[in-house]
DNA sequence: GCCAACGTTGGC
DNA sequence: GCCAACGTTGGC
């Protein structure tokens, strides 16, 4: 069992969205990032928990807790020569793109991304290093026992 | 809207 | 296989 930390932009797809779709759950489509791909397709696995993370907004953060409810499979996403995200080199029979499916599993105090950077315990969390740019990045379990016991209240 | 820091593309 | 040009991300 892993833990990630997943951005996604809440003008697109928020907590509040995946909360209203039926079993809080959501197709992660629209990544194009081999890194972030090769993360779902080779390490993810049912279960693996994620920190559901808000970026491109006023303020960025951590906006609750989920998990990952499916393994990957095509983005549909690929194939649509309307979307936004089709990309023609890829197949039925050579998918390029996969996602997971994603479950909230708690929604939680937001916490800033500001607030995590103040921390000292977070100074080595990837998703807090300079530069980056992945909207898929593991999360070390210290870190995540942090977040949730520390900053959220929660149980992880 | 700006722009730093990346990732990708394609000519060679 | 190199690397310049270009595109994207995402905080500010």
């Amino acid at each position: 069992m892993r833990y990630w930390l997943m951005k996604t932009e809440p003008s697109v797809v928020g907590i509040d969205d995946v909360l209203a779709m039926p079993g809080k759950a959501v197709a992660w489509w629209g990544v194009r990032n081999y890194q972030a791909r090769n993360f779902m397709r080779d390490q993810m696995s049912v279960g693996d928990k994620i920190l559901f993370y808000h970026s491109n907004c006023t303020p960025p953060g951590i906006a609750g807790l989920a998990e990952v409810s499916k393994r990957a499979y095509p983005d549909e996403t690929q194939y649509d020569p309307k979307s936004h995200y089709f990309d023609p080199k890829a197949s039925r029979e050579e998918p390029r793109w996969v996602n997971v499916d994603v479950r909230i599993t708690k929604k939680t105090r937001f916490i800033p991304l500001d607030e995590l950077r103040s921390q000292p315990e977070l100074a080595q969390m990837r998703t807090l290093a300079r530069g980056n740019r992945l909207s898929i990045t593991p999360v070390d379990p210290a870190e995540w026992r942090f977040i949730c016991e520390k900053l959220m209240g929660a149980t992880p």
